[in-house]
DNA sequence: CGCGAGCTTGACGTTGTTCAACTAGAGTGG
DNA sequence: CCACTCTAGTTGAACAACGTCAAGCTCGCG
């Protein structure tokens, strides 16, 4: 396979975790996780973890965007969050070693590389600081989708394609002008409602020039219109 | 104050927060956190953690039920979950130590002892079973929540009273036979909908005798066809 | 060129909110 | 003891929001 292969160092030289890890614990701890570390490349669709499968590592996601997907005994698929790297994948299961409880998904061509969740364990037990990162780390995530909770569950539909919109320039682009990674059926799986209301608000904020769309391009015109319509609900 | 005391020692002996923490720590080290202890009672109505405000303690909730109550920009008031005793509160501060996110209010008496949490970090940091201790209470919030999340974008009313009712006869009361401790202006905010449609979705349960209501008394009949409701969304 | 997937639009029915009116029970003061 | 008031609960009607459906469109790709 050429997409999975072990990470050589020279081009993790540079990298991000490293130097995190490398924060909390010795080189020597960081070469014992790095051993059997392996580096893949995931294509735009390509499943990193599976829900209701174990996957027996992290992956520590260096270059692209991924949906958490979660698909519900009807079938239907709610995403949960979404993440672009840097990022750490698959905390969720460090401490409880239950199954996986969504699945994530490459929405975009991404590159990760995958470490030995039981080492991750040695290492977290043996190294306070480390376990601390890890720590903040999940906690990080449970606060931000209680925003989610509060967004999905309270606002009506230009609240949250609002909330959406905000989210991806800030959190995942970077920026207010950006190419849409999903599909409109995948933003209504975000957004909790049908492909065509999601259709219907983006039209309404194109024409009040809040926002200017075209296919998959979207510019935010006016944050401050936008951040009131979020705020209203 | 006669409801704010040290905790005297005799009923602290079958205390659960004692027993929970001796797994992971010595007796020494319990009785350093036990010191600055206080055991406090809180009335129905009254705010144990205040939104927006920074608390230097947990609370291990002893007897009693609070709700995680979040406030938005609008003054609306939302339930993000209800808890029973035994239940450690304010973990989602343990690590980052932000202001509260929600406030935290007795919607029963009941009764907790606030532990310094200054004392709780420093014991963190000296014991790693601890440290995992606390984080594992944390990450299966983080577990919870997702499925409320799911609950509350994405089905309608029945499916989500349904799932309340369900959720509170299990993880609650404990039993199919309760009396609600929350009226039903807070069931919607709970739910995510007007007080309106709570009374009417009761309603309909109550006619095709899946449910039987009386006031605040609350009899699951037929739990089977509930499940499928909570299913079906 | 033609196919297919994703996107868009409008019509229509369903679901849920808002509002206003009414009821029941608890507490208060004369 | 009776008004009076306050709050929570309840009901129905009007209205708005949202989902579903069916049809047509666009664009990339073979």
């Amino acid at each position: 396979m050429n997409n999975n292969r072990k990470a050589p160092l020279e081009i993790c030289s540079d990298c991000l975790f490293k130097s995190i890890c490398l924060q909390s614990m010795s080189e020597e701890d960081f070469n014992f996780l790095y051993e059997s570390t392996i580096q893949k490349t995931y294509q735009k669709g390509e499943v990193i973890f599976q829900q209701g499968e174990k996957s027996p590592f992290l992956v520590f996601l260096q270059k692209g965007i991924v949906k958490f997907n979660y698909v519900d005994s009807n079938d239907k698929n709610f995403i949960l969050t979404i993440v672009s790297a840097p990022s750490l994948l698959g905390l969720a299961n460090v401490l409880n070693d239950d199954i996986n409880l969504f699945s994530i998904i490459a929405i975009e061509d991404s590159m990760g590389c995958q470490i030995d969740l039981n080492k991750v364990k040695v290492l977290a037990m043996k190294n306070k600081n480390f376990l601390i990162s890890l720590t903040k780390l999940s906690t990080d995530m449970f606060r931000n989708s209680i925003y989610n909770v509060i967004s999905l569950a309270h606002k009506q539909i230009n609240g949250r394609i609002a909330d959406i919109l905000l989210f991806l320039a800030r959190n995942i682009y970077h920026s207010n002008t950006f190419t849409l990674s999903i599909s409109r059926q995948e933003l209504a799986e975000f957004a909790g409602c049908s492909k065509e209301n999601v259709i219907k608000s983006l039209r309404a904020l194109n024409r009040d020039d809040i926002i200017r769309i075209s296919g998959k391009e979207i510019e935010i015109l006016d944050i401050k219109k936008l951040i009131k319509i979020s705020q209203k609900g």
